[in-house]
DNA sequence: GAGTGGTCTAGACCACTGT
DNA sequence: CAGTGGTCTAGACCACTCC
């Protein structure tokens, strides 16, 4: 096992798999020390920075660790742990093929109730944007979506906007501030009468139930709302750290 | 702003800081680039290969993005996307501040159900053991664990182990093979009456179920199983890429 | 051709853990 | 003390983009 410095794949990059290959086979088990930097630097004929790179790109991977003064280490793997990535609806869509669409069902400014205006950080009874969607995926409801915004600008709403943007986009053009990161909360739920209505399936059909808060550049919230995303439909799958 | 080669916060992390902070403050617009590598070196009185490293952190973070050839630029916040992390149950109960326990239910060996085995690659009927078990935060069950191993080693059970171990080290136990990875998927569903009895909540409650496949080294299935979460005791949170 | 990011090197100094 | 990983440098060559 060596490293060909003629080939296209980076050396850095053949001497990462060159170890992933041999911890998955067992040749350093969890809980054991890899070569030193050095050796290894020596052994593959590369410099030490380079190496410093193979072993970086593993221990983001969770492979293996790090520990000044002491050595590399293989990790035990943390089979208990899992990361979910959710996409975003159209780009998810897209990935399974599906056409997907977005139905406006209601789009006005409100009064907030109080609940949105705790969680926007106005009065009560401000005027807020208040958006009902329905997300389609292949023809068929996907995910039901509310959502308050804050909106100051006065600025006219078109609905053929909000039909075909994303949300961000939407509070870009109609919201005071650009909203830079969002909070989000996924809960397991059952539909109520309303909400299996507007997904076409029955009443206390499980759910996912998405909140989000957008976040302004200096903290301020800028949008809060739910989405609900048919549990017949919608499933999240673990990713693993790639090398 | 200037980088303290004094400090002991180091420079790629300060420069790293300063141009996250000018991003989030909008001195750099979205779909703007930032000054080339060269120019920052030159203005921070920092190497190439130190500013770059600087980057490939905000990289990560999915702050910016790298195009060869052209520059560097500040990406588009991707507000509808989201990750979230499921830590290892005792691990998670501990961050929150609960007490965590496990209650073994039954463990025994049974011929795998036709499901089973086809989820293990093993002839349905093959003995596997089955494992169900009750996981209590805070003296209330959170979740309702059902697996099935492979087991071919013909070591004994101990009751003991299951209570208190995590399922890998329980799979290392006994057996065949050392998982070393593990596939997860992630639904929402409504309890069954024996899961919601074993849950201590109504059927038809909300839930999480969880499916895991434990994987070998060498990509063979050695585990299944479900794991249900109460949907009121259990929630998932957005984690943001921190740099 | 000039400018950009992508990779690599050889050497340096440091802080830390072990003996 | 010798050995480890953590950081930094100055320079080099490359592939790519745009003019």
């Amino acid at each position: 096992m060596a490293i060909d410095k003629s080939s296209f794949v980076p050396p850095y990059y053949q001497l990462a798999q060159i170890l992933e290959r041999q911890i998955r086979a067992g040749d350093y088990r969890p809980g054991e020390a890899l070569p030193s930097e050095a050796e290894l630097s020596e052994k593959y004929g590369l410099s030490r920075m380079t190496v410093r790179r193979s072993l970086s790109q593993l221990a983001r991977a969770g492979l293996i660790r790090t520990e000044r003064g002491k050595g590399t280490f293989v990790s035990r793997p943390e089979l208990d742990r899992a990361v979910f990535v959710m996409e975003e609806f159209h780009k998810e869509a897209a990935a399974r093929g599906l056409t997907s669409s977005v139905r406006l069902l209601e789009a006005r400014l409100v009064p907030a109730p109080e609940k949105a205006a705790g969680k926007l950080q106005v009065p009560a009874g401000t005027k807020v944007l208040y958006i009902r969607r329905s997300l389609l995926a292949g023809g068929e409801p996907l995910a039901y979506d509310r959502k308050y915004l804050r909106y100051d600008r006065g600025r006219p709403i078109l609905e053929n906007e909000l039909q075909y943007q994303a949300l961000p986009e939407m509070v870009e053009k109609h919201a005071e501030a650009l909203p830079i990161s969002s909070k989000m909360v996924l809960q397991a739920t059952v539909l109520n009468d309303e909400e299996a209505r507007a997904l076409r399936v029955a009443p206390g059909s499980p759910a996912f139930l998405l909140e989000q808060v957008l976040l302004a550049g200096d903290g301020r919230p800028v949008g809060w709302g739910w989405c609900l995303y048919r549990g017949d439909r919608y499933q999240l799958t673990s990713v693993s750290m790639a090398i």
